[in-house]
DNA sequence: GTACGCTGTATTACAATACAATACAAGATG
DNA sequence: CATCTTGTATTGTATTGTAATACAGCGTAC
């Protein structure tokens, strides 16, 4: 990581840009809005240079401005920037047929994550059945260590690579019954070695039960994962072992990417 | 439209956000990398200023390079910003219930489209059939006039809204049957305003029947469409009337956002 | 083999641009 | 009605981005 000291010396980085998108990223699932004041907060900016980039933004179209409060809300243009993505990801083109025919034969939701620093983020959606939307959002970080799909990417990694992410990667409580003890997870992701696929329970959202299974590149580096959602009401774990996991280990090692 | 004159005398205005986008912004379907010159060419840039900018958005994490050939490509950072999107966007969270529902009624692929501007951009995408990944991704921008969505929603506006949409908006051959003649498409929308929904075929993609109809808030203005696509080997234009039209429009009258 | 064109990278001195500090207006709050 | 907090607008100054340039690596052509 870069200091901003260091940052500062570099005459290759333009710190008006840098502020431009502290703006930009300063929308998130709690604050949707912001008037300019609450930027001044979230970012660290000025008063003024808040104003300027947040005026530049909206100008460009990046920002909506409610005319009566004067707050500020994100545009449709954060969704052509994902369009611009997905063209560019080679994983989701090749993996989107498969994960189409994946739900069908299931009828349950399918997803797929792929990793990004400590976190897995998911790149394609397909719900199947009523949940909170916001959690299914395609662009949702979750940390690795506590989705199925980062256990299950984690479990194709050097002995050692799992300990250290196992020891030092972030986690965080989002259920009563997430799984806090690093040791359990540990164990999880050496049984999802040896299975092939990884099962977790009500770790993200409460209700759920999860199957999880590596994306693999040809050289055997996972670079994604597919993950099915079950509600936790109709499927126990087991069950999903039976009848659903087969089908998403067949899914993912029918995807080999070359690169 | 405000020009490039007025913009710098505008002090609230900072140019070199805007050359950061305009880096940003530069990735396209066509074009999912570029090297250094690439970047000149396509933004417009002097070499240096593309240097940096594109320096700093891969210090940002807004780009990824390839080491080897050293071309530019969007990192998922720009899925995230989906992500923030989606949250704020009360429409999606309001429809998504609906559309899953009503994806499992029709097994057909089912989206949901927002307007802007003189397009339509699809918010949420529900993949049921095989088809070209790339076009049934989030975030893709249609010209109104072209798709059924977009027409559906115009077909809820004032006569002379429609008028004028007809005969200046955009429009872009996708197909070979993709209509040009602009006297059809103002049929064909008089002609949803009837019915309460708009049937298209073969406009955006080759193969596709298009069933959409539009969804209004409460005081009556159209804010988005729902639509669903079926393959034309299988489905005529008016068995899509008969079975999946009445679903949709039931589906997308169900939804009333109250703002 | 070397000369040339094409990349991407790195370093300058300079001035244009973003800056902080203001002052003002308009609601909200007490 | 007084006061606080919000968003807006202006200005002189220097910080910051700038264009120009030089360099290195690589492939092509002669």
């Amino acid at each position: 990581m870069v200091g901003p000291k260091a940052r500062q010396q570099d005459t290759l980085f333009v710190s008006s840009l840098e502020k431009g998108m502290r703006i930009l990223e300063a929308f998130s699932e709690d604050k949707t809005e912001f008037g300019l004041a609450d930027l001044v907060k979230v970012t660290g900016l000025e008063k003024s240079a808040a104003q300027r980039y947040a005026n530049t933004l909206y100008e460009l179209g990046y920002l909506e401005k409610n005319p009566e409060t004067r707050r500020f809300r994100p545009s449709v243009k954060y969704l052509e920037m994902a369009y611009s993505y997905l063209w560019a990801d080679y994983l989701a083109q090749l993996a989107m047929p498969r994960l189409i025919d994946l739900s069908r034969q299931t009828s349950q939701t399918i997803n797929m994550a792929e990793p990004i620093g400590t976190d897995i983020i998911y790149v394609v959606r397909m719900p199947n059945h009523r949940t909170n939307f916001g959690a299914s959002a395609i662009g949702r970080r979750v940390p690795a260590l506590v989705a199925s799909s980062g256990r299950v990417i984690l479990s194709r990694q050097s002995d050692q690579a799992i300990r250290d992410a196992v020891s030092t990667w972030p986690t965080r409580q989002y259920t009563q019954r997430t799984t806090m003890d690093r040791g359990a997870i540990l164990d999880n992701i050496l049984m999802a070695r040896e299975k092939g696929y990884c099962t977790t329970q009500g770790q993200v959202l409460p209700d759920e039960v999860n199957v999880a299974a590596p994306i693999c590149s040809i050289d055997g580096i996972p670079v994604g994962a597919i993950h099915c959602s079950l509600p936790s009401i109709r499927w126990t774990i087991e069950r999903a072992e039976e009848e659903i996991a087969p089908l998403v280990v067949e899914a993912a090692q029918s995807i080999v990417p070359s690169r």
